[in-house]
DNA sequence: TTTCAATCATGAATGATATTCATTATTTCT
DNA sequence: AGAAATAATGAATATCATTCATGATTGAAA
């Protein structure tokens, strides 16, 4: 029992991560690689079995590691999930904040958003379930990484309709929180619906009437609604951003006059 | 009573207890008032603890049977979540129905629905967990029993909203699905919002503006519009007045705030 | 009442996994 | 090179979900 004849196997993680150009590394970057290796492995099985029916053993295989080691880097199970969302959410963000600058209206801008967001959680939906595993309790989650993360996430979202706001092209009425669960929340909803009718071709639909739903009626619309039935919603909605825009212009010319003097 | 074999099931609401002082019962009884056990300690344990930390040794414990005889009535850790899930169901559909039928105007209807569904998720909000754990995979959720439990309690919305289209109390350019998953999706990340918060008194406030966001002003909010208005016409032609106002107005503020810098 | 086949109940055994830990290998430093 | 530090390993352990051999209970026929 104590005695070992061992080396039966032995993985070669000298020639691995020395191999090709890159040659010598620091330990602390093959270390990193491994950490990354293991991250990799995790997100590939879990987008392919989901969580409950990954193993360890599965990842660490997948990884070219032993299973201990992969608690070398993780405390646990749940934290290799957790790692697993971080880099999701990286990425999610990262592209939601470099593709918002491109679009000019309030409606442009949330349908971008809208589209990225479904695209990435139909994509990734077993990732999206990780989030209830992690998140234990809601009182601990309030200042956690994983809630950092998201805040951060959608501060884009944020930023956009509070301008939205301000040009009048969002209803002011509605708070900014509950607007921001309407929109994310309708998105997982409509994922979930998609994906059970098995209709990716219903995203278009779903980001143009939630974006309809939740941005007043520009001029443009507003004239071909009253050409063909003079919907008094529309008119009273167009009329509330024009009152913002009034409210406005009162603002910068008070302001002006006040320079002057 | 000389035929009981041919009845399969034979509930008798009379004798509920079970228990102490009611000696005789049919062994027919005797079951079913185990399987109640069974899924109520579950639900005790499930709602205290959660599915994964909850074991069926606690849960036998709870219900005061060995752990082998959980076997006997639910084939896994699974079905038993989706017993307590059944039951859920069942409370939530039939107190939507029972209470929407109180109110008159679609909004009160919604408003009451919201609400309704706020409170519920909220108390029991471990129990909508217990969803993502059971549904598998999208592909056999349609069809399956979860899946017609759903459509029977999303039914009593998608009356009140049906019926809100033909009133022109709801706008007919949103499709029922999406407007449904808007609705329920945004409710449940409201709670979330809430609990991590820990603002129950924001109830009123999501409730409130979830139905103004749905819905199409009532006729005194357009009537207050319209009066503005000679004819349709007219308006367009202020509305599109306005928004080269406001376009223009735009220019110079985004002007000026480059200036400053 | 007695008896027996059908049910129902039990909890120890099994198997699958997450996690730990004693041991071995590798790297860095002197 | 040799020692100390660090990293990796996989067998051992602990915790459950689930099964199963065995025993108890029940209803009703005799």
């Amino acid at each position: 029992m104590t005695h070992k004849k061992s080396n039966k196997k032995q993985p070669e993680p000298a020639t691995r991560a020395g191999k090709g150009a890159n040659g010598p590394q620091t330990r602390r970057e093959r270390v990193a690689s491994k950490e990354d290796a293991i991250v990799s492995a995790a997100t590939e099985m879990f987008m392919a079995r989901g969580f409950a029916k990954t193993t360890i053993s599965d990842i660490a295989g997948k990884a070219s590691v032993a299973e201990g080691t992969v608690y070398l880097y993780f405390a646990n199970k749940d934290a290799l999930a957790h790692a697993v969302l971080a880099a999701f959410y990286r990425g999610l963000t990262q592209k939601a904040q470099a593709g918002v600058v491109k679009f000019e209206t309030t409606s442009d801008r949330l349908a971008f958003l809208a589209r990225h967001h479904l695209d990435s959680i139909i994509k990734n939906r077993t990732i999206l379930e990780l989030i209830t595993i992690t998140d234990r309790d809601a009182q601990s989650y309030k200042g956690s990484d994983l809630y950092k993360m998201n805040r951060e996430y959608v501060a884009v979202f944020d930023g956009v309709v509070r301008e939205g706001v301000w040009r009048g092209e969002i209803d002011d009425k509605i708070s900014l929180w509950i607007f921001r669960d309407i929109f994310f929340g309708g998105l997982e909803y409509a994922m979930r619906t998609i994906l059970i009718n098995n209709r990716r071709k219903d995203i278009d639909q779903v980001v143009s009437e939630l974006v309809q739903m939740v941005t007043l009626p520009t001029a443009e619309q507003g004239k071909a609604a009253a050409s063909i039935s003079a919907s008094s919603s529309d008119i009273s909605k167009i009329a509330a951003r024009m009152e913002k825009a009034a409210t406005r212009l009162e603002e910068i010319v008070a302001d002006r006059s006040a320079n002057k003097k």
